[in-house]
DNA sequence: ATAGAATGTAGACACCGCAAACATAACCTG
DNA sequence: CAGGTTATGTTTGCGGTGTCTACATTCTAT
């Protein structure tokens, strides 16, 4: 790389830059607060320049939800390994509700209605390829039979837990308590599940 | 009321209209197509009427949003009665998913980041007022105790299933097969999270 | 070196949310 | 029933936005 870059007319790596601003946006202030004008602002181009990077609005928030999709996949396959499926799940419930409270406002973009998945191919394969990790590990769960309807129940689970924390915290503060009780109560909601499981 | 009317000034019931207006665009073609001045227009009124009955746009979407709050309340007080708390809970998360599907739209509205809760509290308390019957009847679960854990993780369990399976069914048209096997995937899970609470 | 492809700019159009000033109808109150 | 007050709609206007088209600049590969 060339030591500095003295406010060249083409911008190096514009897209990533574009997709920076508006994430920081979409934390700091909403989704709903993301405009293509303000963010090309914000990296200091003319307001029609991010037409050369995204089709429109909604591929610029696509392009966010699927580096979401790309994190937690990644903190996926950094779990540690485990013999006992129920214990493995029990890691990924965890993993997935921390990840939700970690990056909420992109989780809700990931899963929301802000973009019709049906028009960005690309954000529904790396949905897919994240969420195909849970569901691999969910089938060993049981004994030997796939086990959709588990399977399905079980992502409910974890995804409701998700969803529904992230709404008591987005508006208030962050309640300290709250925060330490998550690993408990995803725990121990986990736990029932698979004793439920192994028990019907 | 009297027989007709003939396009007078004023609309009779300006405020109920316009909600019904934008809940049709939300079921039709979704939630960032409302706008105040296409509503006004789909009843026939200046695009600055809206103002005089909702505060903005999102007060619109707030009312709309109450509004399915009521109706899955309706749901629930319509239940039939049950001795044994189990099967209200089963009762319970079949309703709740059901509604989801019957009105996807309104349901994300009712659960997603359009509508920021903290500005409308009329909206918080009609969804407080709803999910009451549902924690109250999930206090029954447990033996004795308020079991708050479990009262959260049967929610989430509820609330992730409508979650995913509106995912599923908003974008292509529904998969009949799906539609059928509905009833028996939620009826299954919630067996599996009562099996769970009594097994632990 | 130069043609062509990428990339960024400038301008325009239609739409939107929202606010203020004004017009009309309904409703109290004497 | 007259007259003022209030509720409800209209008109006008401002600043912002998404997106398109025509143009300018820079990079890249021959």
């Amino acid at each position: 790389m060339a030591a500095d870059r003295p406010a060249a007319y083409h911008h190096g790596d514009l897209r990533a830059a574009l997709r920076d601003a508006a994430e920081s946006i979409l934390v700091s202030r909403g989704v709903a607060e993301i405009s293509l004008r303000e963010v090309a602002r914000a990296v200091g181009v003319s307001h029609a320049a991010p037409y050369r990077h995204y089709a429109n609005r909604e591929a610029l928030l696509a392009d966010i939800a699927a580096g979401g999709f790309e994190r937690l996949r990644g903190r996926f396959v950094a779990l540690p390994a485990r013999r006992d499926p129920a214990r493995r799940f029990v890691d990924l419930a965890r993993c997935y509700v921390e990840f939700a409270l970690a990056e909420p406002a992109v989780y809700r973009l990931m899963f929301g209605s802000d973009i019709r998945k049906a028009a960005h191919p690309q954000l529904a394969e790396a949905g897919y390829r994240t969420l195909d990790i849970l569901r691999n590990t969910l089938c060993a769960l049981g004994v030997a039979a796939p086990a959709t309807v588990e399977t399905i129940a079980a992502w409910s689970l974890a995804h409701g837990m998700a969803q529904i924390m992230i709404d008591q915290r987005l508006e208030p503060e962050p309640a300290v308590d709250e925060v330490v009780a998550m690993p408990l109560l995803v725990t121990r909601a986990a736990q029932i599940f698979v004793a439920g499981v192994r028990a019907v």
